[in-house]
DNA sequence: GCAAGCCTGACC
DNA sequence: GGTCAGGCTTGC
């Protein structure tokens, strides 16, 4: 599923093999996809040359110029859980499920996009939209300080699983990388967020680095469909610790794996690494000493 | 029937 | 505002 490591590579390969070449010809195939009309998608970004390609969290940016005096537009993509963007051959036969392809130059090739389970987006937007969208979201997961983190922690009661998954305060985590964090910090998924103990906290936020960034030095995760636009799939799923391995030993401890739902997601960690946390009696009432 | 990410809406 | 449940979709 396309986290934040995925995202990146996605990001990265349309860097090298995308970036300054043209949208020649625009083929909606699923006009739900691009949540507009499909004439206008084509006649929006039809033409326009890749100018720079941006990334926040589970967010990419295609930055496009048209070359007129028209302004500029953000093709913005969000792959959802099965989306799959690739570079493909435009004499490849379709493959099932493919919603949108974007020809680039004449020199047959093309991006297709692809996703089985639909609740990816391909969408055009103004700058200002594209602002908009970028501003919605919360600090990336790989650019967020120590102190950010403290401060949006802070007073948060629900549990630091739903936390870690809410874009609005942590951009790029989804399930697999947050159940990976958390084991590497120790922490059980259901801990109040904001009751997590300052050495702890800090543990999370250099765990978050540590995993993504070992992830996106891998290419990423390929749990199910996630590929990149080369089709190639990420390496990083045997250095998973705890996603998808319920009833497996802990890679510390050979305690059982357990999985259970937090905040409606599955949740995978070691219940002796990661113990549930005490109770602690409400913080800012202290008894009051009798006379 | 379940899982995923994300949007919507209900509830306090 | 924060928090959480429900619904979307389809391959397993």
């Amino acid at each position: 599923m396309p986290e934040l490591p995925e995202v990146e590579t996605v990001r990265r390969g349309l860097e090298r093999r995308v970036l300054g070449r043209t949208i020649s010809a625009v083929q909606v195939l699923s006009p739900w996809v691009i949540r507009s009309d499909p004439r206008s998608f084509a006649r929006e970004i039809g033409g326009c040359r890749v100018e720079g390609l941006r990334r926040k969290g589970k967010t990419l940016a295609l930055e496009l110029e048209s070359g007129n005096s028209a302004p500029c537009r953000y093709l913005i993509v969000r792959l959802g859980m099965t989306g799959q963007l690739t570079l493909t051959p435009s004499e490849s036969p379709l493959l099932p499920h493919t919603h949108v392809r974007l020809l680039l130059d004449d020199d047959g090739e093309e991006l297709r996009y692809r996703d089985p389970r639909r609740f990816g987006m391909l969408r055009c937007s103004t700058p200002a939209e594209a602002e908009k969208i970028f501003r919605s979201l919360g600090p990336d997961a790989l650019e967020i300080s120590q102190k950010e983190f403290e401060q949006a922690l802070r007073g948060r009661r629900g549990a630091i699983k739903g936390w870690l998954l809410d874009q609005s305060m942590l951009a790029g985590l989804g399930n697999i990388y947050a159940d990976e964090a958390l084991f590497e910090a120790r922490i059980h998924p259901q801990t109040p967020a904001g009751k997590i103990p300052d050495n702890a906290r800090i543990l999370l936020h250099k765990a978050i680095r540590k995993v993504l960034q070992r992830a996106v030095n891998l290419q990423g995760t390929s749990f199910r469909d996630y590929i990149d636009i080369e089709g190639r799939p990420g390496n990083f799923e045997p250095r998973l610790r705890v996603y998808g391995r319920e009833d497996k030993p802990c890679p510390r401890c050979s305690t059982p794996i357990r999985r259970v739902l937090v905040c409606g997601r599955s949740s995978h960690f070691c219940p002796r690494c990661q113990p549930r946390p005490r109770r602690i009696a409400p913080p800012g009432k202290p008894r009051k000493k009798r006379e």
